[in-house]
DNA sequence: ATCCCAATTGATAATGATTCTCATTTTTCT
DNA sequence: AGAAAAATGAGAATCATTATCAATTGGGAT
């Protein structure tokens, strides 16, 4: 089943295809949204500053948790569709390990893979253009158009290792 | 919360956590599950014969249907339960994408990562030693001690560009 | 071949993450 | 301010997966 085609948000942004706002870190929080075709709430507002207040990948249920601190009203069904929102429109990624629940992070611009630790579930990025270059490599031989990919490395981090 | 510590299988392979033996496709069922100190039971033979009878990755779900075809009285906690078993100790792979259940396939011997057509969710399987190395270098780097990777591709195949 | 007991099974309940429903409330535009 | 559309929150629903547990079965000992 398509994520795509179980969702009920509004198709308001149907007419606002192309979302080139940026993401950058100065953007007011209002901003982005309002440039996503969005109405600015006060809901959307604390998410989104949770999501990019770190360099911490959060799940859906913290940035609830943390939200509610403040917005003790929130519901969690708007922690995830605004999360959705965000994740359509490559605002934020979407990260998902074995069968626990995905963590987002802020999407900035320049694309990277993770590094996890199996142990702490601490996750370190990197990029490595050299590897993004031979995943192009590979997909051309198959004949196939690449549009995302996902490398995630698994080990133990230094501070485990002790 | 880690997978490890909400299952309620036996714990009689403690005695043995190291499973030498063969996956290869000439290695009768029969004989995989003994190796893996398991009773050999009629559902467990049409599982596994179902896993290793494709090139194609199956759901647990998939998995159950195909099976209760011949063994109508099967349960799909069975499918679940063996199909972990045969994950714990490396007998088959498991591929997660997105949010879709999980896909398993036998693993041989050689590691490989997957290509996969975001359209008719066609699995391409490929390897390429020059990713590995990068990734391995990669994890040096950060002083990581790499236990495993996962790569995928998502892209659109040669058929559904047509 | 039979007995025994731990391992296995299947039906079903439970769980956890996520999505949907819908009545009520807010935003934003006028 | 007023109206229309969008957004919200509470809770039900869903989906994949795991746990529970009483009944059954495999396989080693006899």
């Amino acid at each position: 089943m398509n994520p795509q085609t179980q969702n009920d948000l509004p198709v308001s942004n149907v007419q606002t295809p192309l979302i080139k706002a940026s993401r950058s870190p100065k953007t007011p929080s209002k901003t982005v949204i309002r440039n996503l075709g969005l109405k600015v709430t006060d809901q959307r507002i604390a998410i989104i500053e949770v999501v990019r207040s770190g360099p911490k990948h959060f799940t859906a249920q913290e940035i609830y948790e943390i939200v509610t601190e403040k917005n003790p009203e929130i519901g969690f069904a708007t922690v995830y569709r605004f999360l959705r929102k965000l994740s359509e429109n490559s605002f934020v990624t979407e990260v998902r390990l074995g069968g626990m629940p995905a963590r987002y992070e802020w999407a900035l611009k320049k694309h990277h893979d993770h590094l996890t630790c199996t142990q702490c579930q601490k996750i370190v990025e990197f990029e490595n253009p050299e590897i993004e270059r031979l995943q192009s490599k590979v997909a051309k031989e198959f004949g196939f158009e690449l549009s995302d990919h996902v490398l995630e490395l698994y080990g133990i981090c230094p501070d485990c290792r002790k």
